[in-house]
DNA sequence: AGCACGCCGACT
DNA sequence: GTCGGCGTGCTC
């Protein structure tokens, strides 16, 4: 790229559609720009801003040495100073007065080759801009040191093959593999290595979808497959949903690799963070374990992506630039010529789909290890319940004889409640009125505890009236459990048992969410009620009894992914009885007790469930036949929200239908061509939250990159639509 | 995203 | 008469 013939104007730097000759490279300062008249003193500067422009900026002549793409400034912005990265070092600008440059952050880029190009596909498939995206890959508060390693310039890192033989150099002799053969696989697991150990051979792009049930071993061949791409000189990277949560995973990731193990997670310190990151983008550490964000590690070489759980709603981040980690690691693969595999025992339908139409793509481990059969399942009828029986608590007759024998036995039994509180709505008993929150268009959860209305969407809470508001005449009554009421109703059934709650009202404070599952271990608790959190990862051998209060929580959703949803809470709950020596069981309750996926969950039947799935997918084009985009205006005027969303959907419409240029008149339309369909405007779900209205549009293609293009030019370049702003949301849960 | 500027309602 | 509500526009 030359310097001189840059003419991209400040607010045009934004790659829409990025090309490799407009992509910046990280260069030095001098050799080739310094020679060029007139000198490039002026740098681009991206920031994280929801807005397609970078602004110019004086170079001062202390900085023109060194100052290089890919670095981190602060500019003063307006009344303020802000940090940026610096896109490009130019010429010259179309800005008459331009400000200088404050300070320089690195002593060398933060950005590197492959870190751009992974930029701009974030900036491109989800809509956000180059700062936004640039300001996802870094971690905020990382300083690197000066006259350290090369960084994130490309260099090959040092390698240290098995032998001993250092190839390059340097490496942390900790970070060497050991040995293979040492862990006696299972006949499953030595049928499932060879083809992802292929995948890594190939040293292309490739991804394999590693299904397999709880407990049958999966962890083992990631472990083995990251030992293939340490021997090949290259990284990996094993993303696992929620690291605080699972330190049992990421203890056998640093067993068996000692401190060659980076574990990457929100919680470290900004040193512990720096540190790291050194030492990754050096190649002196080439695994990293961490969650979501860890897709962004900055090691070299990379040659696996490891998706644990794959399935899991936490890989998608619900604030911009909104992107699931396993689409980034697919497109950071594709670009680094790594493998992907994915891990789980309820594939996403997505990936199931996906995987399925490669040859070899699905590798099935079928068996939990050491032989261990899953637990039968029960379902429990409860509109029969509700006939049968005058009073009507949310545990049906046969959960509370079978939660009484558990208790005789002295074992334990774990209560599903997807819903904290003690109450869902509180009634009054004369005018009928809700208590609603004056923020957000929900009901107010009771919360017993704290004897509070609670708003669960923006946390308003207040203590509840002796009468009712409304009328002022009637007490409230409070309807609906939740995992409160769930625990008194033990209490009061059970009132010799020990009983504990495990949700996020009692796992607020740090290292309760500990405390109590070594409660649960040790067996000081016998019965243990909670929200979907102790579905995950709980591995207690004597729960025998796994009671889930209402499988149609998730199940009465409006949203198209509640089947796959609730199959998946109820084999995870499932998989959480009976690991131990004696056998386990588990009782469902439900009002829709023939619904596909609670009799599929109840049979242990993936496929089965994928089936009936992907054929109502297919029926209703819903993912993954297309890829959903949801664009949401916000305001807090409803009628003016309703104007600009209207307003948009004109002028997506509009540009839709218009022809592709290279056929005028009768060329298929931009809208045939990308598979597009715009619905909308229609009220969000919940139409008001935190004060402002929300109206959404959703935007049915077959390719994201066909038609976000267009999102971009119509909402350019403030994310806006007549001044009000936009979310956008692509592939949306 | 912030933040300042600017124009219309209920208050010392 | 002012304080402050948020609608509008800008930030090199």
């Amino acid at each position: 790229m030359d310097p001189s013939k840059s003419r991209v104007a400040a607010g045009d730097a934004e790659p829409g559609t990025p090309s490799p000759a407009r992509r910046p490279r990280p260069r030095t300062a001098d050799g080739v720009a310094a020679r060029q008249d007139p000198r490039p003193t002026i740098a681009e500067v991206a920031f994280n801003l929801p807005l397609d422009k970078s602004f110019h900026y004086l170079i001062p002549e202390a900085m023109r040495q060194t100052l290089a793409p890919g670095m981190r400034v602060a500019a003063p912005f307006g009344p303020r100073e802000r940090i940026g990265f610096v896109l490009k070092v130019v010429a010259e600008s179309p800005v008459k007065e331009l400000k200088e440059i404050r300070r320089v952050l690195d002593p060398r880029p933060v950005i590197g080759e492959e870190q751009w190009a992974l930029a701009s596909w974030l900036s491109t498939y989800y809509c956000c801009s180059m700062g936004e995206a640039l300001a996802t890959m870094v971690p905020g508060g990382l300083r690197l040191r000066a006259g350290a390693g090369p960084a994130a310039s490309g260099t090959p890192p040092a390698v240290l093959v098995p032998d001993g033989t250092a190839a390059g150099g340097g490496g942390l002799p900790s970070a060497s593999p050991v040995p293979t053969g040492v862990v006696m696989l299972t006949a499953h697991q030595r049928q499932a290595l060879p083809p992802i150990l292929e995948a890594l051979e190939a040293k292309r792009f490739a991804s394999i979808l590693l299904f397999g049930v709880t407990g049958s071993g999966k962890t083992e061949l990631y472990l083995q497959a990251i030992d293939r791409a340490l021997r090949q000189g290259r990284s990996a990277i094993c993303l696992i949903p929620e690291i605080a949560l699972t330190p049992q995973t990421t203890d056998r990731f640093v067993e068996r690799f000692g401190g060659g193990v980076a574990v990457w997670h929100s919680r470290m310190s900004a040193r512990a963070r720096s540190r790291d990151w050194m030492r990754m983008s050096d190649g002196a550490c080439r695994i990293v374990v961490g969650a979501r964000s860890a897709v962004f590690a900055p090691v070299q070489r990379l040659g696996l992506i490891i998706i644990d759980e794959e399935h899991e709603p936490t890989y998608k981040q619900e604030d911009a630039p909104r992107y699931h980690a396993r689409e980034v690691a697919m497109a950071r693969a594709r670009l680094a010529g790594a493998a992907v595999v994915l891990g789980s025992a309820t594939p996403s339908v997505e990936s199931y789909y996906a995987a399925a139409r490669r040859a070899g793509g699905v590798v099935t481990l079928p068996e939990r290890i050491a032989g261990r059969g899953l637990p039968a399942a029960e379902v429990i009828d409860m509109r029969e319940e509700m006939s049968s029986r005058r009073r009507f608590g949310p545990l049906s007759a046969r959960l509370e004889r079978a939660l009484a024998q558990t208790v005789e036995r002295g074992e334990q039994a774990m209560l599903l409640l997807n819903r904290r509180g003690f109450a869902r709505v509180a009634q009054c008993k004369t005018c009928g009125a809700v208590e609603r929150c004056a923020r957000c268009s929900v009901p107010l959860v009771y919360h017993a505890g704290r004897r509070e209305l609670v708003c669960h969407y923006c946390n308003f809470h207040e203590p509840p009236r002796e009468l009712c508001r409304q009328c002022r005449k009637g007490y409230l009554s409070f309807r609906g459990s939740g995992t409160e009421r769930v625990e008194s109703e033990l209490h009061r059934l059970f009132p010799v048992a020990s009983i504990a709650r495990m949700d996020r009202d009692t796992t607020a404070r740090r290292g309760s969410h500990r405390e109590l599952y070594e409660a649960v271990k040790t067996r000081q608790v016998n019965l243990l009620v909670g929200t979907q959190m102790i579905a995950k990862g709980f591995d207690f051998p004597q729960v025998t009894l796994v009671g889930v209060v209402s499988a149609d929580t998730a199940l009465n959703l409006p949203d198209f992914r509640a089947g796959e949803r609730t199959f998946d809470l109820l084999t995870q709950m499932a998989g959480r009885a009976g690991r131990g020596e004696r056998p386990g069981r588990v009782l469902i309750q439900t009002f829709c007790p023939g619904h596909y996926a609670i009799q599929a969950a109840k049979a242990h039947d993936y496929l089965g469930f994928y089936a009936q799935e992907i054929r109502m997918r297919r029926a209703l084009r819903l993912p993954p036949f297309v890829h959903l985009i949801e664009l949401t205006v916000l305001g807090s005027s409803l009628p003016r929200v309703e104007e600009a969303a209207q307003w948009l959907a004109g002028r997506l419409r509009r540009a839709l239908a218009r022809r592709l240029p290279a056929a005028p008149g009768k060329g298929a339309t931009r809208a045939a061509q990308a598979g597009a369909v715009l619905l909308g405007p229609a009220p969000h779900r919940i139409p008001r939250l935190r004060r402002a209205y929300r109206v959404h549009l959703l935007l049915k293609a077959r390719s994201v990159e066909a038609v976000t293009p267009i999102v971009r030019r119509v909402l350019a370049p403030g994310r806006k639509a007549k001044g009000l702003p936009v979310i956008v949301n692509v592939d949306p849960l």
